[in-house]
RNA sequence: GGAGGUUUAGCUCAGUUGGGAGAGCAUCUGCCUUACAAGCAGAGGGUCGGCGGUUCGAGCCCGUCAACCUCCACCA
């Protein structure tokens, strides 16, 4: 057994734990005679250190994991890690840049090379981070998501969605990230509110020679221009149909037509069209049978069809272009425009509308197939808060279209080849025999196709493996709400097309962490905070019980170094209880715990106990880890530590061996119970005090949940509350009349009604030692008088009481007492509540009334006494 | 243009079927009481964003307005 130090030290303390946890094999699941419960970790990107977010998100996974595992449950808590295409590829093009080399310079295969020992790298600050966070994960199903049997999971999903005609190749507009030279998905681009500008160029009717004037907010793309449309009811340009305005970017003749998308209010109420660099021109130009010519190079610069802009960047055309075509006349106007414009999610530029072939899933029959199973309270993943579930189901409902081809090295390729010869295309698991004949599409997949099968894909699938049998689909995804499409919708339809059930039957959904001035935490302002950095100053314990405590779930959480201080407090109180305890016990061993001559503190004790084990129980069901928190935090500062220990002390020098017995058992019994429903929130400091104290089980961390103990006297708790409002009363009157703590006051107390109006020994010693009061049976001479609960306490005072501060003290209480009479009585007499509140309630009230009313008798004698 | 969130003590936030407003920190007073001064014992401080409604009773339910925040959305 070890002993505690005399101050609580985190750095000692969280030293070496985690290593023996894992030694142990403590976080490993598998066994089959209990009931499994599992959960996937998110997998975090092998770019970099983890943040705050991932401490708090892990946190959260990590007091499950360990309640359950306490529980008696098989837990897989299942690790792993995230390739992060677009990301960890830019990280290794930055290395490379460093070293004055780029991708091109060492081809696809040294540069994938390259990308993996990144990623070993990444992999091991991870895995260190995990430790210093106290994961319990199983480590022997650590699983990454371009491993051989992730990627063949990936294989068989893109072949199986290919044949069944759900994923297709298509030619369509897609968003362009241009530095990073590849295709987005809708939601990696993010739309910023920017100022720029409606140019209004004058166009030129060939046939008639009248001037049209036609806007736009990217003149740069007007040499990919191939027609002007109007709205067909447009009074003022239905003369002009089917003529021709002279584009003044490269005088081309373009053909004005009409349709219904064009809005008359609009501009000028023309629109010039642009097939090839914008969705809805796109498809006017695929209704009418248009060309759609690209102007722009993959790159961001323009082609040859900007002719003597060729080769200009994007933007510096735009300005040049407009310069000349207002030296050429034919500028009419530039107004400021306030739009929202596409920036790439990675790289931050301004995304291209582009046209391009890549390959897609076909998300409706997926989406149709999930919301079918969200209806059916047997088969919908429950999602905490439940609001989460409306933004869920909105997003699949109208859902469009993943692009899920990227144009990047590091990735799943895509298992399609193209024949040489005739072009034709092959999809399949393996590679063309004819191989000679055949060039595999250079693309990769996005890294979210891979992470959407991570909940199955991780267990073993495709094959039928025991793990998959046994932990899917998993009890708990827990994730940030910034993710619920990227991630949890698409876990979703992959779980459900390819397991036939969703892949999880919880989802609970936690904020963002922001910094003391609720300002998102990023690179740009560099108000990051380094997890590790906070975990050393203030230990991990005082981390993950601020993180898991301070919020509602779905709520962001501003990081507040005040309170996590507060936390390291909070520890330091349970340090400082737990040398109490152990001081006590002396060399009290498991076999001397008696539980059979409890006094009356001690089943009050053991009624609380009971109580914060029920609601502490109900509270992590409903992962309201808040109120768990308070509850915890309440039970043993306040009635642990500041009531129970010091009523303790004077059972502890109790000549009563049996008395001392009984509390020196509840001692230890509360506090085992308090390390047991704190470890999953602080599980190193519970661990060390653990392991200092009598226990007879292998470690606290595969402990049993603590149970509500029987046959404890719930009578006392009315009890305890009249002795601490006794000495309430008592510390009043001190500092009422500015009394030294020192001086020893001789009490009576009267009209209780209970156990404590006769004189007990246990009694009188704990009221002395609480308020330096001493009990007498009564009491002669002047005496001041207090009420306490249902009753009231004298106090022989006759030397040091000034009458008129007393007056005054009683008159305040008087007027208080009144008022307390007249709310009481007024509902009572009120008609409406008599006959429609509910009768416990009504009873509670009249209990109070009559309550009220004895201690206003009280007061009223004693005032009478002082007149 | 849609959708959601927030508004409670000086600050940061709890408040779970509607039934006498809470915590931490900060402030004030008094204490080194042998687990803990990173502590102990007390105290002050709130028209629960505004208005209206439902109800015997509203911080909580409904409507409306305001401020701030977030997500979604192809208007040239």
């Amino acid at each position: 057994m070890k002993e505690l130090a005399k101050k609580y030290d985190h750095l000692v303390v969280e030293q070496g734990v985690y290593d023996q946890w894992v030694n142990k094999g403590y976080f490993t699941a598998g066994d089959m005679s209990k009931k499994p419960y599992s959960i996937v970790i998110p997998p975090p990107n092998v770019t970099g250190k983890l943040h705050l977010g991932h401490a708090w998100d892990n946190t959260l996974q990590d007091i499950v994991t360990r309640y359950k595992r306490m529980q008696g449950f098989d837990m897989l808590w299942l690790p792993g890690m995230d390739h992060a295409g677009i990301a960890t590829q830019a990280k290794v093009d930055a290395r490379l840049k460093d070293e004055g080399l780029s991708r091109y310079d060492l081809g696809r295969e040294k540069f994938l090379e390259r990308a993996w020992e990144w990623k070993e790298e990444y992999a091991g600050h991870i895995r260190k981070q995990w430790a210093k966070l106290g994961n319990s994960v199983d480590y022997s199903r650590e699983r990454f998501t371009l491993d051989e049997g992730l990627s063949k999971a990936v294989q068989k999903v893109f072949v199986q969605l290919y044949e069944e005609g759900l994923i297709y190749q298509g030619e369509r507009i897609i968003n362009w990230d241009p530095q990073a030279k590849t295709a987005l998905s809708n939601i990696e681009v993010i739309h910023k509110e920017i100022e720029g500008a409606m140019y209004t160029f004058k166009y030129v009717v060939k046939e008639t020679g009248e001037v049209l004037n036609v806007s736009t907010t990217r003149p740069e793309t007007m040499f990919g221009d191939v027609c002007v449309v109007v709205h067909p009811e447009d009074t003022r340009y239905q003369h002009l149909v089917g003529k021709h305005a002279i584009n003044p970017a490269n005088q081309e003749e373009l053909i004005i037509i009409t349709d219904e998308y064009i809005d008359i209010e609009f501009g000028t109420g023309a629109m010039k069209c642009t097939p090839a660099h914008d969705p809805n021109d796109f498809l006017i130009g695929e209704k009418n049978g248009l060309p759609k010519p690209v102007c722009i190079h993959p790159d961001g610069t323009m082609n040859e069809l900007a002719g003597e802009f060729n080769g200009m960047d994007r933007f510096a055309c735009r300005k040049a272009l407009v310069e000349r075509i207002e030296k050429e006349g034919n500028l009419v106007s530039i107004e400021k425009h306030m739009h929202q414009v596409g920036h790439s999610e990675r790289t931050d530029v301004i995304v291209e509308p582009y046209l391009s072939k890549q390959w897609f899933v076909k998300m409706q029959p997926l989406a149709e197939d999930v919301l079918k199973d969200q209806s059916n309270p047997e088969t919908k993943i429950n999602f905490y808060p439940a609001r989460f579930e409306k933004t869920f189901i909105n997003w699949l409902e109208g859902i469009e279209d993943w692009c899920i081809s990227r144009q990047l090295w590091w990735g799943h390729r895509i298992p399609a080849w193209y024949h040489k010869e005739t072009g034709e295309v092959y999809v399949g698991l393996e590679a063309p025999k004819d191989i000679e004949n055949w060039n595999q599409d250079e693309d990769v997949l996005d890294t979210w196709f891979s992470s959407a099968l991570w909940p199955f894909s991780t267990l073993g699938w495709p094959d039928a493996t025991a793990d998959l049998d046994r932990y899917y689909p998993n009890n708990l995804m827990i994730t940030g709400y910034d993710i619920i499409f990227f991630w949890v919708a698409r876990m979703a339809f992959q779980g459900k097309h390819f397991t036939g059930k969703l892949p999880f039957r919880d989802c609970l959904l936690h904020g963002l962490v922001r910094d003391e001035q609720g300002r998102k935490m990023s690179k740009s302002l560099g108000n990051g905070i380094d997890p590790i950095d906070e975990i050393n100053k203030y230990g991990v314990d005082s981390i993950r019980y601020f993180l898991s405590t301070n919020s509602t779930p779905g709520q962001d959480l501003r990081y507040s170094r005040e309170k996590v201080e507060s936390s390291w407090n909070f520890i330091n109180k349970i340090w400082n209880a737990s040398r109490f305890v152990m001081m006590n016990l002396g060399e009290f061993s498991l076999e001397e715990m008696d539980l059979s001559n409890l006094s009356m503190v001690d089943h009050w004790i053991l009624s609380r106990m009971n109580e914060t084990i029920r609601n502490v129980s109900a509270n992590m069901d409903k992962y309201e880890f808040a109120s768990v928190g308070t509850d915890l935090y309440n039970f043993v500062w306040d009635d642990f530590c500041s009531w129970y220990i010091e009523l303790a002390k004077a059972n502890l020098n109790s000549d009563n061996a049996a008395v001392v017995t009984a509390t020196k058992s509840t001692l230890l019994l509360v506090l085992t119970n308090i390390l047991k429903l704190l470890h999953p929130f602080m599980p190193f400091v519970t661990e060390e005090i653990f392991g200092a104290i009598p226990h007879s089980e292998e470690a606290l961390c595969v402990s049993k949940w603590p149970e509500q103990m029987e046959n404890v006297n719930e009578t006392c708790k009315e009890e305890v509350a009249r002795l601490i409002s006794m000495i309430q009363a008592v510390r009043q009157i001190r500092v009422d009349y500015q009394l030294k703590p020192s001086l020893e006051l001789d009490i009576c107390i009267m009209n209780v009604n209970s156990e404590l109006e006769t004189k007990d020994e246990a009694l009188a010693a704990m009221l002395m030692k609480m308020c330096k009061a001493n009990w007498v049976e009564s009491m002669e001479g002047e005496t001041l008088i207090r009420p306490i609960m249902n009753g009231s306490l004298q106090v022989l005072m006759s030397a040091i009481v000034d009458k008129e501060e007393e007056k005054r003290k009683l008159l305040a209480e008087q007027e208080k007492l009144n008022k307390e009479i007249a709310r009481a009585e007024g509902m009572l007499s009120n008609q409406n509540f008599v006959a429609k509140a509910p009768a416990a309630k009504i009873q509670a009230e009249k209990d109070k009334l009559e309550k009220f009313k004895v201690q206003l008798q009280i007061v009223e004698e004693r005032l009478q006494q002082l007149n």
